[in-house]
DNA sequence: CGCTAATCGAGACGGTACGTCCCGTCTTCAG
DNA sequence: CTGAAGACGGGACGTACCGTCTCGATTAGCG
């Protein structure tokens, strides 16, 4: 994700400004984070936020992505080994490696708490980002659906959520801690679903 | 849930902010509310909000707990029929149709905001809102395998979530729209999974 | 000065209040102090204040009473040793002393706030404070005519300004440091300005 | 006295605040005005007035200052006719039309007010009001004592006083109605107190 | 290769809301 | 009934940010 399209768009600000979103919501409460701190510490004046960004939700998608370009985006990596299982516990310890970390939980919760707030950003959110990984994990279990692991019959939006949802609702309600081990207990039990 | 435990507190002023709090909370973004705005359509002075209540989190908390006192808290009520999909069955349309009331909806919303903003109310929602809720399900979960609709060895903290979850994360995404086809669908899965 | 005329009337209270009220004025800018304050310090419920006070001035006014009722009233106490001039100069020498000191000096600026912004208080203080002192020293300027020191035909409150404005003057306007020598000054010149 | 030195700041701004600060103090007690209230007759943002501001007394004093600016200063503008008794009687006359006008007298006790609570705003009245004011009051006297109308020792400081202090006595303490007849006599007793 | 228009940093501006302090009144309970 | 305690509705405080708006000072790209 190089500038933009306007060729006289500082690229030096725009990165700025996306590092320092990213440091202040890693750093306290995204509800102490202000577009007047964000531009204070990237050096750069309020209106060159303002003139590309429509508020602080879109400047939150924005950071979010890049610093998924920055990473290996590993979530979205998903193999095929011909075990559905297996490899949907590659994606769930996945997932639970995000809710944990440092650096990515406190952009999810800026994401969360702007998306909801915003119909629009919510939107935005399904197809710039929930969309794109549930395509990935559908590709996934039609090929399961061929080799007879997955019922042919399966809604897969449902069956997509059956293994995601539990996740997120652990990591939202903070009921419980998150591991490995969690992910694949709800691994099971989702196979034990879908199974023909 | 009568005034509280301090004999000087006002309950006309108590109820009469709580009551401010759902109708602003129903009628205008989250993001737009504001403790003046409450205290004005309340006709108190702001320090007595501030006096009995930490935060907007927990003045939302306890608006939510008002508004439940008074309906009927069909979510909890939850019956034994000796058939736990049919009971479940109540329970996730119950779930649909809070999702989507316009009394309830944007009270969860505003909570599942502020829970995002502060830990410290993170925990007083698991432990007043959602633990309560589990521990309902949980009984009706141990009756069910007693009677040998559900595998004895199913850890319910994950099979309460398997139900529910997927409810909570559809209507937080906001990518499909909630009915009780899909609350059907989800019990159906559910089942599968738990069966002995 | 006793309790005052309501026998119900606790005078543990009503010194407190006083006590209170001389030690904060002493210690803070005159800006900072509160009724609240006031009653706090004094162990005093807020109304015990507003049953016996009508205002913050009146209680200074008192504070200030209570203060003289104590210390000797020395600038009251003028002599008449045949010589005005001598007896002058231990009048505006002890205003002099007073305008200096840290027990009086703040409660004098107190209660010029105060009289500035009250009217009905100025008056009071022309009543209770200005025109008793007024009478002394014309008593005084009156035994001086008699001995031929003063012009007969002179004003005498001009004359007692004449002798009191340029100390109150210095002190207000913080312009000079007051001391006794100027107090000494002040006299010689007015009496140039009254000698027959 | 245009805006200030900082070339960003809004002359619009500024003029509105002095303009609506000594509206305000002449309309109702000092005791009632506040920042609020005049930034929103100014039609401005209180931080508006704060940047640039310390303090009420601060504003006040800017305030009496564009009214001054605004108005001719006569006050000041000491003639010398050769007679200092009749050059006197000119200021002495115009400083009561000043303590008796409804356009200044507000102002003058709005600053008393503040003077009189902080030490620093009290300084900076004492380099900006008095000492110009008294320099041009000194100047004329020195040329009274070229001519011989006033003794070659005096303290020109106290010998200023004798004449200011009364009137602003007799201002403060409200005991006596300020005229010009009053003005008159203050004169002639310190002409004869400076008489060589 | 200089012109000029967009973009930049900086930050003042009119506002809204914050959370706190106090006002003067009212209510409760103890003596 | 007085008095200590302190909750109440309310007004103002001084501060933090909002999103908009000038200001020069770069800084491209086009002419």
């Amino acid at each position: 994700m190089p500038s933009a399209d306007n060729p006289r768009r500082s690229e030096r600000s725009r990165a700025a400004i996306l590092q320092a979103t990213q440091e202040l919501i890693r750093e306290q409460p995204y509800g102490k984070i202000s577009i007047e701190g964000i531009a204070a510490r990237a050096k750069v004046g309020k209106q060159t936020i303002y003139r590309w960004w429509r508020s602080k939700g879109a400047l939150v998608v924005d950071a979010l992505h890049e610093q998924n370009a920055a990473g290996a985006q590993e979530a979205m990596a998903l193999p095929d080994t011909g075990d559905l299982a297996a490899d949907m516990r590659l994606v769930l310890r996945a997932t639970v490696d995000e809710f944990t970390s440092p650096d990515f939980e406190p952009l999810f919760r800026a994401l969360s708490i702007e998306s909801l707030q915003d119909p629009a950003l919510q939107q935005q959110i399904v197809e710039r980002i929930y969309r794109p990984q549930f395509e990935f994990v559908a590709a996934r279990f039609r090929s399961a659906q061929d080799a007879g692991q997955v019922r042919p019959d399966a809604d897969l939006a449902v069956a997509f959520e059956l293994f995601m949802a539990p996740m997120f609702y652990r990591w939202q309600s903070g009921a419980h801690t998150l591991t490995h081990d969690h992910a694949d207990a709800v691994v099971d039990l989702a196979m034990r679903a879908l199974a023909p």
